[in-house]
DNA sequence: TAAAGGTAATAGGGTACCCTAATACTAACC
DNA sequence: GGTTAGTATTAGGGTACCCTATTACCTTTA
């Protein structure tokens, strides 16, 4: 129904919106890293579609419906992004991976992302795993294998 | 450098070559759905990169430089399709979101989904992982937790 | 070898998203 | 209240990718 773009700018609105109670044109288009003009004629499209309610010289505010995309699509971002950082992505890369791909990706996929953050972050030897896997990138081994001190 | 579009482009001709010896307009237009006419332009653009050949009414090859890039899509896109199956993603939507995934993520996060593919699948218990992740899905707790029936 | 059926190519358009340059507006200060 | 600095808006264009309708070409078969 809407496009990667127009999410793109719905998640900025709420996250600007969030942080300094209202959200003006050049706020979106820095953080988008885009033009104004580029802003406003989006901000026209999302007004028709009832996303946000745009007043000319009054900036952009998000409508119910635009809230409920905005924070799916926030949701997702911090997942994935959760995931990223378990195995080891650095920062940076994580946040800029993650708006890659909170878009498009099928809800049953991004449901299994969450549940294997959370599967990873409760289980019982969660530091341990995380070491091992660290281990495993550098050396192409388990460090358990074949060894007394097992994964456990 | 190449669009992501382009990249389709690519990988959808490696396929079709090695599949039936060498590709054809209509052949790429079927796989990637589009209209024989979309192909034809995109094709032309492709040729005046060098990443492929395209003579009229002769189909496309791909050039050496062309070669390596598709593979490196598809290569790319079985790891992240492996690790989609690895979390319990049915087949059909891993192969959807991995065409998704392919493009645009950093080769670090490539990289270390390549790695935990690897980590878990080498994994001296990597049933039980799988069996225990499964479970963790449907139940929201770790099979092992607090019992006797530990992770090893 | 000529006609037919299918594939390929071109012409002409459309949408989404982005830009620069020019103009309009607002707010803040003298 | 007028000037200025900054922001917003409009006007006009550009690129990427896709389409339909039309025309060209090839291959097969009578």
């Amino acid at each position: 129904m809407l496009s990667r773009k127009a999410e793109d700018y719905l998640e900025a609105i709420l996250n600007i919106t969030e942080e300094k109670g209202h959200s003006r044109i050049k706020d979106i288009a820095v953080t988008l890293d885009v033009k104004p003009p580029s802003v406003i004629e989006m901000v026209k499209k999302l007004d028709g579609k009832k996303f946000v309610i745009y007043r000319k010289y009054d900036g952009v505010t998000l409508t119910e419906k635009g809230r409920e995309i905005a924070s799916i699509i926030k949701d997702r971002h911090d997942n994935i992004k959760a995931f990223l950082k378990i195995i080891s992505v650095p920062e940076r890369i994580a946040e800029k991976d993650a708006c890659t791909m909170e878009h498009e990706l099928h809800s049953i996929t991004t449901k299994q992302i969450k549940n294997l953050v959370n599967f990873v972050k409760t289980a019982p030897e969660y530091p341990q795993w995380l070491e091992h896997f660290e281990e495993f990138c550098t050396t192409g081994t388990h460090p358990c294998e074949g060894k007394v001190r097992g994964s456990k």
